[in-house]
DNA sequence: TCAACTGTTTAGTATATACTAAACAGTTGA
DNA sequence: TCAACTGTTTAGTATATACTAAACAGTTGA
């Protein structure tokens, strides 16, 4: 049994349009944005310009079951990774695309 | 003074939430992947297996609202067409990558 | 030991969404 | 003329969503 707090989807559960309804959110989308340019994992401290912690705690719970992001505890941090493999396999170009299409716009 | 109707929003006035947000309903990411498919434009008779007709007609405009389709009306009968020019302009590869990676699933 | 810290969960609320059923509007053809 | 037809709009409802505030849980360091 492993700890549910922290657990994702497999691969092959994460589905297309629960994909796109969590990155239709703006907040979701800048999150996923960031972790796909920096290419690292991230403490969740660096979004904090994004709004209060616990609706931000909600969106990362969101994103995670979405599949798009692991979410890391170390000691009283969370580290935030974009399932970058994972969502390249099952869904070949759609980050990017979508990413790359947001950059530069407020929605 | 145009008719509110059938209004589509201009090129610039599409955003990608809300562009994300509409395909992430199974019903309408389904017209979308037909009109893409297909290529013309198609009488809303041809989809009527996706649901009831009162419905179908509030995804036509969730998704002309949107910027993903027009509606033009000929007699009793409505036409949908992707509005694949502009937003290949505004949004490059995004809708292909999309629909691509929602062939042959479910949701 | 324990207060401060970081983030999560829960409770509550206002709004948005997807749907059905029924009313409606315009078109067609006998 | 008018009933059948095609699709839209409206009313009503059940559920989902995004948010705030407060409670909570685990960690850290003095």
């Amino acid at each position: 049994m492993t700890s549910q707090q922290f657990e994702s989807p497999s691969l092959t559960d994460i589905s297309l349009t629960q994909l796109l309804k969590s990155l239709s959110d703006p907040t979701r989308l800048k999150i996923v944005q960031t972790l796909l340019r920096v290419g690292t994992e991230i403490s969740c401290a660096q979004f904090e310009t994004l709004g209060k912690k616990s609706n931000l705690s909600q969106h990362y719970r969101n994103l995670r079951q979405a599949g798009l992001i692991s979410i890391r505890r170390e000691g009283r941090h969370s580290y935030l990774t974009l399932r970058k493999t994972d969502l390249d396999r099952r869904f070949p170009g759609l980050i990017e695309v979508i990413v790359k299409n947001s950059d530069g716009r407020d929605d």
